[in-house]
DNA sequence: TCTCGTCGAGAAAGCGGTTTCTCGATCACC
DNA sequence: GGTGATCGAGAAACCGCTTTCTCGACGAGA
């Protein structure tokens, strides 16, 4: 009732037991053969003293603490929801721990947040898809083991999981191109990011193979606000002639499409419209969205077992990126 | 170019400076007065050798890690994200880090999971809204330092914060009585959830207070696709007279609208729809859809607010819970 | 000038485990 | 029965830092 007595040391186990702390140390491990009759009053001394092994103890003679941290600029989107997701499940299948750590979109923050965090954890998780990319090269070969989420970093000394964008935007043309459409306006994501040069790439190779499409470029973001703000620009796009609308991402796509329906634009009919990360709300949307479906949860997954390679002393994994697939919904038609 | 020499430690810098290592030490603490030519030297040194202190060693020593876990049952609610983000941001304020742990809703492994991450941390936050009550009071009981989310515990020695669910229904159903709906659906969430446990109870006492209505139970859930497969038992619920609907959370609200869409159902024409927790898409759905709106970054500011008193050895601190408020938009009307 | 008090730096003792090292006992084999 | 190899348990070193303890030097007061 008094003060709350201190947690019990293996020291006290070893006592209680009346043996050494080393074979306090051997039972729990069990890496030795120790007599039968030495764990078992180990153990019985254990759960009498509800002794359990400090993990900060553990941490410093092993140089390691099972946890790896994740640097994401904003926890509330949903790409970056899903691949945590993946990630915690996959890490704790192994015993391992993710600590998250939102940069709050302040880029600057990143690097100082990463290197924190790596001293507390084992490896790192880098999303950063605006830092600049020699800022990024530099972070990255201070932070290893370290994976990069969705950006491409030639030659750097490190493993890198993404979604192959260019790959995604041309398909997603060539979608709209079958459809009939010649006119498509890109709605960009925010302009720093590397995502956003990646599907920039895409636009290019893919008036390159169709060389009847033109594309314009309306400056849009990441959110639903930025697409909803967005539809000016589309609409005089539209004007000009386009007659479908690629969107950053879903997010984007589903806010545009909130304000073209306030317009009275109907959708698909006047205008197709697709986005891209088929969100949940993707096929739930009104018109249900087009868009290229990527997998958030098996980017996790697959983050991890880069991660677990690296951790183990392997060596650094070829680039792996996921190509998205198309799904088709309501809101892309053929051009009337 | 060979073997990675291992990091520098303080024993390093001490020689390296020609001092102590307590004088390192206190230089790196700044708690004591120490020689400003010791200082210095310290410095160069620390500067020269790019030591940085191992966390593990002083989480040993020192008793704590500067890290709390979070456990959630669902990392994709868009509730608990918001949680995480507000936690995660007011934490790293104080110099605290976050750990998430999933238990992707298998309940019996709530407890195991929280155990586990309590060891490793200074605190726990407990989103458990499944987890039997009894369990629940014996689980908290053990991991303190804790914090509760969004359940009621009374009488527990913790510190809860949440959302007045009970209150929010009133105010929803108030808001449906005096568009003149007298016979409301409300579709449930999971059936072992506190929170649907909560809004149930505030159907009650909204029922109490206004006698000509009356509430139909339907069978529901927590995600867009329970919302979509209860359309069917939403529209029994019609034609036995009901002219509105309350949906256990947005999502399910998100997900029914798209079915009755699909059934050729007017929103709110037909039947008038509202939803709960107010989620970033809900303002941008089609109809806009009416729902509580619910402070999730507040709630994790406040959680941590909680926990640090907490921490400091202080008192456990009232309970506290948000009053919804309302966001009326076009998903409900006046019955026709 | 001598003594007492104060200040600051170094030595050393932990924090709670793991792991090496040592050594006695047991076993197999000659 | 004697000897060397093997096995297992305890003692002690160590992981990297903080903090107490110790002690010498210096300043002030008598």
């Amino acid at each position: 009732m008094g003060e709350r007595s201190r947690a019990s040391t293996i020291a006290d186990v070893a006592a209680h037991a009346g043996v050494s702390q080393a074979s306090v140390s051997r039972v729990l491990n069990g890496k030795q053969s120790v007599d039968p009759v030495i764990v078992h009053r180990v153990q019985a001394s254990i759960a009498a003293l509800g002794y359990s092994p400090s993990p900060a103890a553990r941490s410093l003679v092993h140089g390691r603490n099972d946890t790896i941290a994740m640097v994401v600029p904003d926890l509330e989107n949903p790409l970056f929801q899903g691949i945590l997701k993946g990630l915690s499940l996959a890490a704790a299948s192994d015993g391992y721990r993710v600590l998250v750590a939102d940069t709050a979109e302040r880029v600057d923050d990143e690097e100082s947040t990463a290197v924190e965090a790596r001293q507390r954890c084992d490896a790192l998780v880098l999303c950063a898809p605006r830092m600049p990319e020699q800022r990024l090269r530099r972070l990255v070969s201070r932070v290893a083991p370290v994976v990069v989420v969705n950006r491409p970093l030639p030659d750097a000394d490190v493993p890198i999981v993404g979604v192959d964008y260019v790959r995604g935007i041309r398909d997603l043309v060539d979608h709209l191109h079958a459809l009939g459409h010649r006119s498509i306006a890109y709605v960009t994501g925010p302009v720093s990011s590397a995502s956003n040069a990646e599907r920039l790439r895409g636009v290019a190779e893919a008036t390159g193979a169709h060389p009847d499409v033109r594309v314009d470029v309306v400056p849009g973001g990441s959110r639903l606000d930025d697409g909803y703000a967005a539809a000016d620009a589309v609409l005089a796009a539209r004007d000009a002639g386009a007659t479908a609308v690629i969107a950053f991402n879903d997010l984007v796509a589903l806010g545009l499409m909130t304000r073209l329906r306030e317009l009275g634009v109907d959708v698909p009919g006047d205008l197709s419209i697709a986005g891209f990360d088929d969100v949940p709300m993707a096929g739930f949307a009104t018109p249900r969205l087009t868009s290229m479906s990527v997998p958030r949860g098996e980017i996790g997954a697959q983050v991890w077992a880069r991660l677990r390679t690296l951790i183990a002393g392997g060596p650094i994994e070829h680039t792996v990126l996921f190509r998205p697939r198309l799904e088709a919904r309501e809101s892309t038609g053929p051009v009337r």
